[in-house]
DNA sequence: CGTTGTTGCGCAAGCGTTTGCGTTCAGTTT
DNA sequence: AAACTGAACGCAAACGCTTGCGCAACAACG
């Protein structure tokens, strides 16, 4: 019922190849045998089957999106900009949103993208033989967020570089009890909250602030995780003036741990978070603002490129390492420690 | 390179065809070939080409996923409760984002998704041209957010309800003006700022409180857009003691705006929201909940459940209309006007 | 012990494109 | 005028799978 290239061909007045060729811009068609299958074309309603197509061609014209959660904010929008730029370019984009356990497994064991798509884009952080299975694609690969992995071209920022932004404002604004809301808990091989650990160790080891465990809890990257690691850190026996929180997640969740107890940001306590989410301007939170979007849109465009280079079997993949800017954003939940501190 | 079909058939010393019949669980193989045939293609690491599976079979066991805005929470959190379901009946998906009207455009005069999913799943409200292409391509058609539309199967909430209840809840505390953030710029053919206005009207109307055009802004359903009409119902010659904002995320500005002018929530403004956002919870936000992810999941199922059903070409399709149920959470951001009003 | 069913499997014809080659034909070149 | 070019187009063979049909082999029946 729906046209086939046949059909095109014959109300065409040619054959099958000339309208192959015509539609996809090869050359070996006169420009106006071109225009007028491309007017039978549309007068038809006619869009070739992809799964012929890519059948016959070897190419699918797909992208593979893996990532966690794209509900969370993170993951949606670097999603959302690395789709546009796909689509922009006529790929189409598979998604696999691998939050549970389950999904993750059945994925990498099934590999449902094997000869589906040109190019894998990940988003999360592949562990040794998850990488090994996306490998064995033999497609270009990218990532985003941290954690280099052979074969892949990754896009991310200095974690490092980040947190010692965060962390040294607090020192800057004259807080000596300096706490910190991380992510220990989460996947494996993921290298940002160590980094972003080192990085607060090393900013307190420079102003001379011994560094004390206690003030140190595991938010799992999340708002509740955020208000528990908070609680916990207030029940300490001399609780933090200022927290670094490592992701504005957590860091509204310990907000709200901090209202519950009735203390006031930032007259009582100080909170900086991480990655400038969409509403920390909402709720006037100081946090180290990094490109979101754009590291979607550049992994994305990446892997366009690797597409469009003719592919030189010798040829190791490009395997890029892009470092995006960041940059400290000040809002209005740090200040000086109060004087009495916080009770 | 990759193990086909016949490799796989004659390591297990079959045909093709049985491998294909054992492989997808179809009867006419007995169990002890059905095994073997199994063991050699994990092996081997086979996966059926979904091109050739599908232009052979016709099913892609695709589907096709429309939304707008995939890095909005609310589409984001739909988005990934379907992919779920989705993926979890052996279902891929194709996703198509279509923020920008090019790209929507570009999506519905080309419908890259014709003779490529099984069905659509649309997060946004088609006009009747676009819902026409869809219809056009013969698969199961399904929508989350209101608007019914003819040939889709559309899982929403009772707006009215909702908007009702929010206003009332405001009216109970003893407001008497009652401001309105909306979202009428919205596209065309949407309902949802439609019905609650006409709540957020009628129940003014029940309690005898004159409307005053004056109290309505256009918040265009985002943050800054919600912070914008704030501002200018607060420069009303009597600005509202309440105002019911028809999204969370329009709510969140409102909030900014109000602390801006240095008016506390709720003692000065009581605020109330609709969605129940993630972080509506975190800001103490009141709000009218509704199961986001679960109208994801629904209209996954619901599409599921069509294509299961052994397609009767006269059945009309099912085209039910599922309404989730709604509840007001209270929390922190409404009270009983201050006697002395905003000032 | 011939029929009639079942069950398990192989054959081969597609599915709708793409693409290497071959052919035609108008336009150069000797 | 013969030989040689390209350019424009058609032929037909893939691409890797699914599926209707046919054919054994074997069980169950009268």
């Amino acid at each position: 019922m729906t046209a086939r290239i046949t059909d095109v061909a014959r109300a065409a007045g040619v054959s099958a190849s000339t309208v192959s060729r015509a539609l996809r811009g090869r050359p070996g068609v006169s420009e106006e045998v071109r225009a007028q299958i491309a007017a039978v074309a549309d007068q038809l309603g006619y869009t070739a089957s992809q799964s012929a197509s890519s059948l016959a061609s070897g190419r699918t014209y797909t992208i593979g999106v893996v990532a966690p959660y794209i509900g969370r904010w993170f993951f949606g929008t670097v999603l959302d900009a690395a789709e546009q730029v796909f689509s922009a370019a006529g790929y189409d984009v598979l998604l696999y949103n691998l939050g549970s356990p389950e999904a993750r497994k059945r994925f990498f064991t099934r590999l449902p993208v094997r000869k589906r798509v040109d190019a894998v884009l990940s988003l999360l952080i592949p562990d040794p033989d998850e990488s090994a299975a996306l490998r064995s694609l033999g497609v270009p690969l990218a990532s985003t967020v941290g954690g280099a992995r052979e074969g892949f071209t990754v896009v991310g920022i200095d974690d490092r570089a980040g947190a010692e932004s965060a962390v040294r404002h607090l020192v800057n604004l004259g807080h000596r009890r300096i706490g910190m809301i991380s992510g220990a808990s989460g996947p494996l091989h993921w290298t940002t909250p160590v980094d972003r650990r080192e990085a607060y160790l090393s900013v307190l080891a420079d102003a001379g602030i011994a560094h004390d465990p206690a003030l140190e809890a595991d938010g799992g990257y999340t708002v509740e995780g955020g208000e528990q690691a908070m609680t916990r850190l207030l029940a300490a026996s001399r609780p933090p003036t200022a927290v670094f929180a490592q992701s504005d997640e957590m860091a509204m969740g310990a907000m709200r741990a901090l209202r519950r107890h009735r203390l006031r940001v930032p007259e009582d306590v100080s909170v900086v978070g991480f990655d400038d989410h969409e509403l920390a301007e909402v709720v006037g939170l100081t946090t180290v603002a990094q490109p979101v979007a754009g590291q979607g849109t550049e992994a994305a465009r990446l892997l366009l490129r690797q597409l469009d280079e003719p592919a030189e079997p010798d040829a190791q993949p490009p395997a890029d390492k892009v470092r995006m800017p960041i940059r400290l954003v000040l809002r209005e939940t740090t200040a000086p420690p109060s004087p009495r501190g916080p009770q």
